[in-house]
DNA sequence: ACATTTGCTGAAAACGTTTACAGCATATGC
DNA sequence: GCATATGCTGTAAACGTTTTCAGCAAATGT
């Protein structure tokens, strides 16, 4: 690999002559620099970000934590974060923890050897040791999605509660009243605040006692999506309405229905909760309370590049986006256009 | 940040037994390392891997170079090498070049300069510039899924003439006899290749003239399914089966066909290509010609990692994977269970 | 008794940059 | 004519590791 030196030689001047016209800075007469653009050409130089950033102390390197690559919505997000980084001439390090807390820890380990100058981490674990490890080396850290109350970092996340509520709510409009919930709250206080949202949405149209919601603690979304959902519409009365806390929930609910045979959304409405890419090539596409995930990703990149633009006036900052309700086919006014 | 210097002050020994204990290597007696391994512990010290990197020329650090991230397919990818390359200790930098060739070669220069021990890319553009600039610095390579003829590296291909023949073949064995394709070859020498299987296959079961494929360039895929598939099932007389070079144009075709109220797999039997995790969540599920993507990205770092371990040895190997056919719900025997 | 080996340790040179500093012309101000 | 500024350039010291080399004490071999 050619160095410095070498283009220094090459041109015949030193090389603190090279690194100024590679940055830009100081003074350097236009015979030299011409020479050393010369030199740099035909040497075919590039300059090492190794020795660069061991130098500057800044590695213009971020670190994107996340649960799992592999799934739409995180995938959505490093797509967002990393268009972000790369507009502002940062690197993004992505690392998938594969909802493993263990490798996570790993990964957070890495990060910080890799001395990368900012975090941005959607949690998979509930324990705080990971942001010590940041905190204590004043790397600056975004949460996004996920909240850790111990963390102190800054936070870019999602009104759950309303989403929860705007979902129920539609359903509640279209004459819906025997509607049933689908998730495991205990497991994520996102869903909680989903669940607890629809529940006020049910609270406020006057509806009650309908509308417990079914817990299938240990299964897999689509799993329990699928198998809660087949058990569900047995049951007489059978429920008009089906809210899934989750999109990869619905899709289960929506096979289960295509099993026993009934018709979207005539025979059963459908509303999921993300708007991950798959729910608008379902048939019929389904209706969700979206996320904003690109525009989520997107701040939390310019918040984190704020942070370490200004790292002393820059204080955390918690902001919460709204969720949207993405109207498509899945669910319909009650009892119109049945066949 | 704690440096190894402050370490070795704290153990009151010098900076080489550090390093020592830290890499474990050569000999340090016992009583030393007990009070290096307490400084660290204390001091909370984690190595720089900047400064490590510099002195030990390699970085322990792959470049993954893909057309787009939020896309499953190279989601998938991104994930099996991921896994690959950090059970081997590797790290892996993320570009996501967005189908855009000036941003591919941007980051492919970035690259470059953090000195990545070695690419896997999946090429965007068509010119070899790109390999040109890791090959003139002996870092090695590995193709995969596309393939460009110049390049000096490994590739990770699969065979995409037998997965159009099996695709094509599974319909023929199905009884149908007009049967589409869809998809742009033009555009693209894998799908090339699909198209030509398909096409052989149609000759074998002495089926011709019907099978022209319809073209529809500059569209992107979804839409390219959607439109052509409208048109299409227009005719008379109507296919009876749609083979469509790409899940995600199967997905097109799928939704034309639910828009023109026809019933899937008794009115038209669809299968695709690729086997993206969206395939098997559609109603009904999409019948496909599976690409192995998840072994693809596996072996690509295995390939990549060996060239590494033994630079001299190692020759350029071309691996090319077969397809398999996914039976699903979307295809079916014709004329059989018509309702 | 002396030479050699073994176990252990530290000094110092590298890796490839950036940047503070000093220095040297030449120009400018009086 | 001399002090001072201006424009430009090079020397050398960092940044935080790894690794070569030399050295020393104790053990071992003769």
């Amino acid at each position: 690999m050619t160095t410095m030196r070498e283009v220094a030689e090459r041109a015949e001047v030193s090389v603190a002559t090279v690194s100024r016209v590679i940055n830009n800075v100081g003074y350097v007469s236009p015979d030299l620099k011409d020479r050393v653009m010369q030199a740099m050409r035909a040497l075919q130089y590039q300059p090492s970000a190794l020795a660069r950033s061991l130098r500057r102390q800044e590695t213009r390197t971020i670190g994107v934590l996340i649960p799992q690559i592999d799934q739409p919505f995180f995938a959505a997000l490093a797509y967002a974060v990393e268009k972000k980084l790369f507009d502002n001439d940062y690197r993004m390090l992505l690392c998938s923890a594969q909802e493993d807390h263990d490798k996570e820890m790993a990964y957070a380990e890495i990060l910080v050897r890799q001395r990368v100058d900012g975090l941005i981490v959607v949690p998979t674990g509930r324990s705080s040791e990971l942001f010590d490890l940041f905190d204590q080396r004043d790397v600056p850290m975004v949460l996004v999605d996920r909240d850790i109350a111990e963390a102190k970092a800054s936070r870019v996340l999602v009104n759950n509660f309303q989403g929860g509520y705007t979902g129920m709510a539609h359903l509640l409009e279209l004459g819906h009243r025997h509607i049933r919930i689908i998730g495991a709250p205990a497991y994520s206080r996102a869903l909680q605040q989903r669940s607890d949202g629809a529940h006020k949405a049910l609270h406020d149209y006057g509806v009650n006692g309908d509308g417990e919601l079914l817990v299938a603690g240990t299964l897999q979304p689509y799993e329990m999506g699928y198998n809660t959902a087949l058990e569900l519409l047995h049951q007489t009365p059978r429920p008009t309405a089906i809210f899934a806390l989750t999109d990869v929930i619905a899709v289960g609910v929506m096979h289960a229905a295509a099993k026993l045979g009934l018709r979207l959304p005539h025979d059963l409405s459908v509303v999921g909760f993300d708007d991950i890419p798959l729910a608008g090539f379902m048939i019929p596409s389904l209706t969700t309370v979206a996320q904003p995930i690109y525009e989520m990703g997107a701040h939390a990149a310019r918040l984190l590049l704020e942070h370490i633009a200004e790292p002393e006036t820059a204080e955390h900052e918690t902001v919460q986006f709204e969720t949207r309700l993405m109207v498509r086919d899945s669910s319909v006014r009650l009892h119109e256009d049945k066949r």
